[in-house]
DNA sequence: GGCCTTAGTTGATCTGGGTCAAGGTGCTCA
DNA sequence: TGAGCACCTTGACCCAGATCAACTAAGGCC
């Protein structure tokens, strides 16, 4: 067996590969290829032409612009079990719109993307799994746009802490395991204005912050927080 | 015949339905509606359950969001040709996550959302052309955010100058059809700002401006400023 | 004609968050 | 074990763009 069960379960749950029959999965993976990446390793240059598409494993994986003269903007954290580079399939020119490199070492899945053009082609079912796909992300970055523009950093950073905590409702703690300042770009704020914040949050009794987590100390004032407008 | 010769060209020419079969094509049409809408009206709210695509035929339709204090966010402008609300489709939920009102008086075309899903069940090709049509759009978004974080207002304005342009390139004048203040919410600015930034460059000789229009005195001076981060 | 109302301009002033600079703290690697 | 480095924090200051306010100009409409 070419992987892991472990990796082989994540591919099969990605709604990439959701629709697939299982004659089709396995002939995807079978030439699928297993990147293992160390720490701040590039898995791909923005304006690369595409010829894979990447399920992650294991690790962060950052997506990041750069402007000409060295500023970034992470503009996502892959987190393990999801994909990425999807939507370039579709696109003319079909060059990476975006920068990746792993952010702790990694282990990701690179799918042929023309073999996985092929599987779409030969099924309604699985265009409409990468059609739903492509609605959620477009509908989160339409809320990007909106909260860069009508909601400042510490509703930004308050959103963020609510949404980013570990999916058991029950479990209030979100674990720091990509360093700040990437997360600080990834909500579009420095650094130390970050830092800021969240020492702020701090005072007010509502987080507590230390450098493997953050605890929200009383969500329901957070949640209060956001609706109100701060 | 229900619609007008211009109206069926530019259904026929959208990316929605280039890969439609003449038969699809007419009983979508059949069951399509035509929306005249005045000044200002209302064409759906977000949250508004989805149950039309929509193409825009005449006049310009601004797709925007609000904030509970009624800051408002303009997300795009819907010029004539252009479609809007079709990647809602695929989205669990179905409801519009923007709302859109007539800029102008305007004709719009209603499509029947389950009609056309059930088209695209039909059809890979035209799920191929829908997934090229979301893709372009999830790039689109994607540059919004660079822009809005990685780019000061000044930039934005001279892209958008750049980009706005009549579509023949030897013509340097861009229609302002819709209200200044409009233009600059689409652009994340504020209209005080929007005229001093058009003011500033319009003292440095880069454009002119009057009620109508703006036109572009050095158009290789402006795409120099963009391509040297201003 | 007179009178709202809406859009746009311009000036004066304010401010959220960026920038710059100076430590602190812990890791890695020799 | 300590030099070097990356990350984070904190303070002082700054600035692009927002806000506030006053004014002009151009419709629509009785």
């Amino acid at each position: 067996m070419k992987f892991d069960n472990h990796t082989l379960i994540l591919l099969r749950r990605s709604p990439l590969f959701r629709a697939l029959e299982p004659s089709q999965f396995n002939a995807l993976v079978d030439t699928a290829r297993l990147y293992t990446l160390n720490e701040g390793e590039l898995l791909f240059r923005q304006g690369d032409p595409l010829n894979e598409v990447f399920v992650n494993i294991k690790g962060f994986v950052k997506l990041f612009r750069l402007t000409p003269n060295g500023d970034e903007k992470v503009v996502d954290i892959i987190v393990p079990g999801s994909s990425f580079a999807e939507a370039v399939l579709f696109m003319g020119g079909r060059q990476y719109p975006v920068h990746a490199v792993a952010l702790k070492p990694a282990t990701v899945v690179g799918i042929n993307a023309v073999q996985y053009e092929q599987m779409l082609r030969s099924s309604v079912d699985v265009c409409f799994g990468m059609m739903g796909l492509m609605s959620r992300r477009m509908h989160w970055l339409l809320n990007e746009v909106d909260r860069l523009t009508l909601h400042n950093a510490t509703f930004r950073l308050v959103i963020w802490l609510l949404e980013a905590r570990c999916s058991d409702p029950t479990c209030n703690r979100i674990a720091l395991d990509v360093p700040k300042h990437v997360v600080a770009s990834r909500l579009s704020i420095k650094p130390e204005t970050f830092s800021r914040i969240l020492k702020r949050l701090a005072n007010h009794q509502l987080i507590s912050v230390n450098d493997q987590h953050i605890d929200l100390l009383d969500v329901a004032m957070l949640e209060e927080m956001i609706r109100v407008e701060l």
